[in-house]
DNA sequence: GCCGTTTTCGGCCCGACTGTTTTCAGTCG
């Protein structure tokens, strides 16, 4: 039974709620939940860092005990000493944690006046009214926790994208608040994360007080959860929490810096501020009460002896380090893109005819495309058959003789059937000047059938592209499990290139696939997955997820021109 | 439990808001 990181992660977690439950000392706790996020984020699966023999203590917050644990889980599945935890612990009391309002030490005191250690009797004893018998308990708490349990949060986070339009136009709106200097959604959306929990915003004003009326009074509040005079929580119609916090100018860059996070990042940084003698918070950075810093971020980074880094990369996943040593990348941009080598037309599930679509794209600022309809398969998409397809790459000679400033390349989205075996005849694929390979289906064929079914069509002689490899849909379908390392390692050996699909429910490479990618050399192509002609200003969405992963525009294969371009990706050789 | 341009021991990020309290603990980000 292989263990993932996900796993190992989720198992420090544990731990970590549990040592909670017992007044631990908290940088133990810390220490677990920082190991949890560092393994959580790695690019490689852990196991096969150990089976390679690489040490574990290189990882950031892993030592000697972290690292032996992680050796038992992966050969046992099992932690003993998360084991021993439990056993001091009555099943079901970590679930209170969870609860709005609820942390370890109102937990404790539940379980200690009341015996509460679940769910269950927390209901009961609301129920019954005995909650304000606790110290601490008033009324308010207690309708809230009632409300939490009647209604649990799923969860559930929202799309980047979907965040993005709820914050536009709040974000508008509190531009045109009198006093306002400037307005920024910080947090996971600031660092280009797939999903976000919530929206935070950080602005500038003379006028706070005017900024939290418009504030709390955006037509789209649904309730507001907490109001100050600097800081303020509401919940938007849509679901979504936003956070807004009001500095003075002079600490922008402070507030900016340290509500876009990551946690672990800002307290990187504030590390190497103390050991400067220098306290940095949301205000500035200070050496006794004289502030030195703060009204931009660079000048806080200045201030530890560090460059801008940009937001997408402060995870404390290296980026600290690398820019200490002057080895940050020059991440990919917009701009650098000159194609998209992933784009639907009316002929099979798209919207716009292939004139429509080209004409988008050049208004996007590309110079070339590839038209990359589906292939039949059993029926679906209303496929191209090879006779379709001839009549489209005739389509394709015809617009392309006309001479715009837009080539169109000769392509598929071809079906991987379960076997590895491609959907479309030799003979036909071979006639293309590239070949996206797809999976559409066998989402649960096991993590080595899978891999070895994705090598076989990597195997493919006239294979090029291998699109959306995890074929996930964020928040509805799980990533197939696959051992991606094998699959970027096989594409490296064959010439082959990862897909990063910037559709933003699949966003797929990840990050962490990402680089995997660089790391073995394999180009990446960000595709827009058009299917609408508006479709292209994914592209967008693509370009952040890649520069989450570390990827410069030489790791990317739609920015080389097209002549480059086509060279690499034509194969008719095995 | 981790970690070192103060340290192999003794630190470990920091402040706002809430609900409950009569001065603050707990939670949250």
């Amino acid at each position: 039974m292989p263990v993932h990181n996900q796993d190992i992660a989720a198992i420090f977690d544990e731990i970590a709620d549990l040592l909670e439950l017992q007044q631990a000392n908290p940088f133990r706790i810390r220490a677990y939940r920082r190991a949890a996020q560092t393994v959580r984020s790695q690019p490689r699966e852990l196991a096969e860092r150990v089976a390679s023999g690489r040490a574990l203590q290189d990882l950031p917050g892993i030592g000697d005990d972290l690292a032996a644990k992680i050796v038992e889980i992966l050969g046992t599945g099992r932690c003993a000493a998360l084991d021993k935890l439990k056993r001091g612990v009555p099943e079901g009391l970590e679930d209170l944690l969870h609860l709005p309002g609820l942390g370890p030490a109102r937990v404790r005191l539940l379980r200690r006046e009341l015996g509460i250690t679940s769910l269950a009797r927390l209901r009961a004893a609301i129920e019954k009214g005995r909650l304000t018998e606790v110290r601490g308990f008033g009324p308010k708490l207690q309708a809230r926790l009632a409300e939490a349990i009647a209604n649990p949060v799923t969860g559930k986070r929202a799309l980047r994208a979907t965040a993005a339009r709820y914050a536009a136009s709040l974000v508008a709106q509190l531009q045109r608040v009198e006093g306002v200097e400037t307005v920024t959604v910080a947090g996971s959306f600031r660092r280009g994360s797939d999903t976000v929990g919530d929206l935070d915003l950080v602005v500038s004003s003379r006028r706070p007080a005017a900024v939290m009326k418009a504030f709390t009074g955006y037509d789209e509040v649904r309730a507001v959860l907490a109001a100050g005079d600097t800081r303020a929580s509401v919940r938007l119609a849509s679901g979504l929490q936003v956070d807004l916090r009001i500095v003075p100018r002079a600490s922008y860059g402070a507030a900016l810096h340290y509500f876009t996070g990551s946690k672990a990042h800002n307290i990187h940084v504030r590390r190497m501020g103390q050991r400067r003698k220098l306290k940095i918070n949301e205000y500035g950075v200070f050496r006794g009460r004289e502030q030195i810093a703060g009204e931009t971020e660079e000048s806080v980074f200045a201030s530890v002896g560090l460059p801008f880094i940009p937001p997408e990369l402060r995870e404390d996943n290296g980026e600290i380090e690398a820019a200490a040593g002057g080895r940050l990348p020059a991440l990919v941009e917009r701009a650098d893109l000159r194609g998209d080598l992933h784009v639907h037309t009316s002929a099979t599930d798209g919207t716009a005819t292939l004139t429509e679509m080209a004409r988008a794209a050049r208004a996007a600022g590309l110079q070339y495309i590839a038209c990359t309809d589906h292939s039949r398969y059993l029926g679906a998409y209303r496929g191209l058959d090879a006779g379709r397809l001839a009549a489209q790459l005739d389509e394709i000679d015809r617009l392309n003789a006309a001479g715009g400033r837009l080539t169109i390349l000769k392509g598929i989205e071809v079906d991987i059937l379960e076997d590895g075996s491609l959907a479309l005849p030799d003979d036909v694929l071979g006639r293309l000047d590239l070949v996206i390979g797809a999976v559409h289906g066998h989402f649960g064929l096991g993590r080595r059938r899978q891999a070895d079914r994705l090598l076989r069509a990597l195997d493919h002689p006239h294979f090029s592209i291998l699109a959306h490899p995890a074929a996930r849909l964020i928040g509805e379908r799980e990533p197939i499990d696959v051992d991606l390392e094998r699959v970027v390692r096989h594409c490296a050996q064959r010439g082959c290139f990862l897909e990063l699909n910037a559709q933003p429910q699949r966003l797929d490479l990840d990050d962490a696939g990402c680089r995997l990618a660089a790391e073995h050399g394999v180009l990446v192509s960000i595709a827009s997955d058009a299917h609408r002609p508006e479709d292209f200003a994914c592209l967008e969405w693509g370009v952040t997820q890649a520069r989450r992963g570390w990827l410069g525009a030489a790791n990317v294969l739609n920015t080389l021109p097209l002549a480059r371009a086509k060279e690499l990706l034509y194969r008719t050789m095995s």
